[in-house]
DNA sequence: TTTTAACTTGACACAGTGTAAGATTTTAAG
DNA sequence: CTTAAAATCTTACACTGTGTCAAGTTAAAA
């Protein structure tokens, strides 16, 4: 068996996350997730054939150190559609700092990994089905706005619930993040909840 | 008097614009440009000093083309704080159409550009002033939301008119536009101004 | 018509990606 | 402990794109 070349691997994409989520947003060359790793560059394209897939398996592996599940159990859990949109939304934002930074990296790099990208947004769709089920529960308790339908009402949810807005709030004009999430709180409920 | 610098100028801020906002996000090389201008890359260079001042030109030159003033006519001359709250949404989701396509590209470059990301946040700052203009007028109204101080209402409703949001259910979902403006409407009066 | 600015031509150095092949170390199994 | 295979290292190369340079050519204003 094999073990070495899962460490190693395992070692890489924990040291390309390191890279990308420090503070200055670096170019990440390969060289340099390399030596950070202690390895040949050559050793990293043993493991991945190009940048671009390099970084696809970095976000999914962040994606399993989430532990998206356990964080949102309480929204499945809740007995009816307000307070699983109540508690979908906290999830939400409790996700947001350890995910932005990331996505910054994620935008900070070249178009070239165009691939990257749609393996970033596979887990912002996952987010959105997470809204879905959060409006469906509304809408069979009767309480979603008579306006809207699931569909348009799932969109309009997630549109709230944007990430961009929370770093414009909370980090560029230092909200408190327990005075954002009253907002959004205040808010998502507005938009799509009968009085 | 040398009037073929200027034209010159000219023409290749145009081409790049072209190929910014042209449906296939290419990777805008220098040569590219060059090419599409139908001039050499050294008369590129004579021009801009590197890519990154060739984008921040581009921009600043795609803000002139956007007679931003006269779309703001009616924000300004709107007679009560509801009313500029209402023109200044309608005038803001008038602008996204344009401005999306460049902001996509601006988006898809390397992080080698961080100054181009600049010129275009000086862009997104002016449209925030817009925000904050409203929201003084509805204070002046009496009207604002008591617990919302001016800046946390200017951050809020910046922050419901975000253009990934109006991409997301607009370009990506098919909303129509004006179905869009009116649930932008309902939801930003719902958050900042009294019932 | 001249002169000069603007543009062209053809080269170069540099950085980063991705490939290749042989030498060396490490690992796991006998 | 030995050995064969796997993983890594070393060194080198081809390729693309950026930015620079210097001399030659075209076109515009005087």
């Amino acid at each position: 068996m094999s073990n070495k070349r899962e460490k190693t691997r395992h070692l890489l994409l924990d040291t390309v996350l390191s890279l990308l989520l420090a503070p200055e947003g670096s170019p990440l060359r390969m060289i340099d997730v390399a030596k950070a790793a202690g390895v040949t560059r050559q050793t990293v394209y043993a493991h991945f054939s190009n940048r671009s897939e390099m970084l696809i398996a970095a976000i999914l592996h962040f994606g399993d150190q989430l532990d998206i599940d356990d964080r949102l159990a309480p929204s499945r859990a809740a007995p009816d559609g307000r307070s699983r949109l109540t508690a979908y939304t906290r999830a939400m934002l409790e996700f947001f700092p350890a995910i932005y930074p990331l996505k910054q990296s994620l935008m900070r790099m070249g178009g070239s990994d165009e691939e990257a990208k749609s393996a970033w947004e596979d887990r912002i769709r996952a987010m959105k089905e997470g809204c879905a089920a959060a409006v469906r529960a509304l809408k069979s308790d009767g309480v979603l706005l008579d306006h809207l339908s699931e569909a348009r009402a799932t969109d309009l949810y997630f549109t709230l619930l944007n990430m961009d807005g929370w770093a414009h709030c909370v980090l560029e004009n230092g909200w408190p993040e327990a005075d954002y999430l009253a907002e959004m709180q205040r808010v998502t409920h507005l938009a799509l909840v009968k009085p």
